[in-house]
DNA sequence: TATTGTTATACTCTATAACTATA
DNA sequence: TATAGTTATAGAGTATAACAATA
């Protein structure tokens, strides 16, 4: 290993955390801490359609199934399928958008945002945990922080994704 | 919505942040940006077989089956087929570990070396880009944070996981 | 007897293709 | 003719169980 950190403007620090933050959202979404997390939801529901729910509760109003995937970086069937699982369950319910006869707006249904209300509370009650020595300057500034970056990268990447596409002409 | 941000110290930033990291983590492991940055690599490899590639690289010495497991945060027999799978086509060697005759080190070969390297120096060239007209101050801010996240949520985790481990006395 | 890894098998998650209905 | 969603099917990814070898 002889010039690692050639010329990387500060990026040397995030090329190692990478696959770390990776790791740790695998942690959070397989094995034992998921079970835990999901048993907290009162519900019996599988990751995909938990996935489901919480897009829903981040988002705060009622989505299109073509939103819901593009948010999941899933396709529209797989969401169709969750969908079709969760209102079995009656945990959403599908209701035909006024403005367009032929997209369906999800929401949940009390049960269901009482579910995910609580599946989160527990993930968000580990973050409290693990940050408890923290100054609230830091906490500020990391969340200040990662925000522009997930904006930024997020826009970049996007992009980039743009660009790639087969072009259509 | 009434209460949402009742007394949270700070990871209310978080809490909207979580899911835009795991959007985030699914792009660049999804679709059309993944296989760009696999095309870079020169080498036709699935998902899975470049994670443990790159999870070699980043540990930077040979590894344990059961050590590539746990850093991908999957199971041993997973790990066993992929690094059949690299070592077919000349990407990893399998040593036996001189120091236990059951454990088996992998290492990447010269040319496995070479595809990780071109594979996550396409990556971290989109983050670059990302960050180009972030003031300096902050990046280091950032990976500094971040670090520190990344530290002590995993052994907030690890913690957990362990304690709900089905006690065998 | 416990640990490291492998082989064989089963299951979970997500994608693609073909279709329906509305625009 | 294009878009939103659904149904049916196929494939990728990962886990569990049973086993072999070494400690």
């Amino acid at each position: 290993m002889t010039d690692q950190h050639k010329d990387d403007r500060g990026q040397g620090l995030l090329a190692e955390l990478l696959p770390r933050l990776s790791q740790l959202n695998n942690a959070l979404n397989r094995g034992r801490l998921f079970d835990q997390a999901v048993q907290a939801a009162g519900v019996p529901l599988d990751r995909p359609a938990l996935s489901v729910l919480v897009t829903l509760r981040v988002a705060g109003r009622p989505l299109r199934v073509g939103e819901i995937a593009e948010r999941m970086q899933v396709v529209g069937p797989h969401v169709t399928r969750q969908v079709n699982g969760l209102e079995r369950q009656g945990l959403v319910r599908r209701i035909t958008d006024p403005l367009d006869q032929r997209a369906r707006l999800v929401e949940p249904t009390p049960e269901g945002a009482a579910a995910s209300e609580r599946y989160m509370r527990t993930v968000f009650g580990w973050f409290d945990d693990a940050l408890a020595d923290w100054p609230e300057r830091d906490r500020k500034e990391l969340g200040r922080l990662l925000g522009r970056l997930v904006d930024d990268l997020s826009a970049h990447l996007a992009a980039i994704d743009e660009d790639d596409r087969p072009t259509r002409r």
